[in-house]
DNA sequence: TAAGATTATGGGTAGTTGTGGGTAATTACC
DNA sequence: GGTAATTACCCACAACTACCCATAATCTTA
């Protein structure tokens, strides 16, 4: 069952192989729009990890990465650390795209690896560092993350 | 007889197969809106519980996940955290549902489960641990309780 | 109360998906 | 321009999942 275009959730454990390829799990290449075309962005996320974009929904990016000023150093900062790792990946006859060399050292991605929906685009982590990550994430403030879940979760 | 869209009241019980299959109680899935074409979203729920959206009520959290950003940490750590766990079911001829196997070991689900109407969603109980936390409730500070009879009328 | 319809539960099967490796084409480098 | 390395494309197997059917239990209705 595919939900909205571009839109992904949910929790899988891949390999990673000696080629650098991983697998689209067949449930977010159904969900990728066909303006897409089989075609996804992958990028260095803000977290320890890699994230994969929807060619489509890359384009909104790079549309708003445009529009920021070249004048502050801390646009032109962000806007060389966004663009330079990036790269288009079509994904083969199998669903498979593969991650540059770059990529998979910055997530110190390894064998297995854990695919993860975060709706507007993909998660590829190596699990052990996910699981430091969300330890830490436990000293987030209670009070901001209730404020969020009254907000959001139904 | 079956009430408004999408509302689900009272209590079942019904058994989980070998398939991690369970069946959603007739009156249900009667209940089911049409746009959202047989099919329910599972998720982690905040107590030791399966929660089970009708897929249109699980597209409003979606749409209010999607205005997050991904810049601020705490809003990508909330979008992980509720979208991992989920996915989207539709049921078989036979009114089924299957679920995945994080969310049985994270509700401690067995054979008999309890099936309960929450009004816009529905929870999966393993009747051993719904025991337990009714107990824990009883706690609950009555002066708590009593405010919100301000918001409820019965 | 009896007959029919609906509902709950179990299991079989065919199609899909994930994973590994092979070969041809392309690129980079001497 | 020739060789080596890399990349893209293709095939094959194994595991899994979704779909289908069968039976038993329950509810509905005449």
């Amino acid at each position: 069952m595919t939900l909205t275009d571009n839109t992904f959730i949910g929790e899988y454990t891949y390999s990673l192989d000696s080629k650098g390829r991983v697998n689209i799990p067949a449930k977010f290449r159904q969900s990728l729009s066909v303006d897409s075309q089989n075609t996804f962005v992958i990028a260095r996320g803000l977290d320890p990890c890699v994230w994969v974009y929807p060619l489509e929904q890359w384009k909104e990016i790079e549309t708003n990465l445009r529009n920021l000023s070249s004048v502050k150093n801390i646009h032109r900062t962000f806007v060389r650390d966004t663009a330079r790792y990036a790269s288009p990946s079509t994904y083969d006859k199998q669903g498979r795209v593969t991650l540059t060399p770059s990529l998979i050292e910055y997530a110190s991605l390894e064998k297995d690896v854990l695919i993860i929906g975060m709706i507007n685009k993909i998660e590829i982590w190596n699990p052990n560092t996910l699981k430091i990550v969300d330890q830490k994430n436990l000293e987030i403030e209670p009070d901001a993350y209730d404020d969020l879940a009254d907000k959001i979760i139904l």
